[in-house]
DNA sequence: GGAGAGGCTTACT
DNA sequence: AAGTAAGCCTCTC
C-alpha cells in the first residue's frame, strides 16, 4: 500500500491514550519513549496529546508525559503547564523552576521496547 | 493539492 | 543550560 489512510492516526491516537493510561502514579515518561515504543514519530505523540478531548484529559494522566529532557514543554499553555507541574509535585516528584524533573532517573517509567507495528494496515 | 503548523528530537554552537 | 537548524509525519486550511 503506497498511501495509508488517516485511520492510522486513529489507531495511533488510541494506542497513545492507552499507554499514557498505563503510566503509574508518581512516575513519568517522555513523548519519545512512547513514540519509539509505537514505532511512530515523537511529534505524533505530542500532536495527539495536544488534541485530547476534555474527557480524555480528565481520564488520562497526561501530566506524567514530558519532553526527552524530562522537563515540561515550554510551548504548552502556561496554565496547563502549571497544572502539570502541580500534579507532578503532588505525586512526589520534584520539579525545577524551569520545569525540569529533578529525580528523573528514579521516577522514569519505561513504556516498553520498540515494536514493529505497521499502522498502515488494518492490523497486520 | 500546496503551504503552514504542531505540548518533539537529535546534533551542533 | 540555552539557542539554532534540520528531520520527520499528519492535520488543517
Amino acid at each position: 500500500m503506497p498511501k495509508p489512510p488517516s485511520i492510522a492516526f486513529q489507531r495511533i491516537r488510541a494506542e497513545v491514550i492507552r499507554l499514557v493510561g498505563l503510566v503509574p502514579e508518581g512516575k513519568f515518561t517522555t513523548y519519545g519513549s512512547i513514540a519509539v515504543h509505537m514505532n511512530v514519530m515523537a511529534r505524533h505523540v505530542a500532536f495527539v496529546m495536544s488534541r485530547l478531548t476534555e474527557e480524555e484529559s480528565e481520564r488520562l494522566p497526561w501530566h506524567r508525559v514530558v519532553g526527552a529532557d524530562a522537563r515540561i514543554s515550554p510551548k504548552m499553555d502556561a496554565e496547563l503547564a502549571r497544572v502539570q507541574r502541580e500534579r507532578l509535585e503532588k505525586e512526589g516528584m520534584k520539579v525545577n523552576e524551569r520545569g525540569f524533573i529533578l529525580d528523573d532517573e528514579a521516577h522514569f517509567h519505561v513504556v516498553g521496547v520498540q515494536r514493529d507495528i505497521r499502522w498502515s494496515e488494518g492490523g497486520d
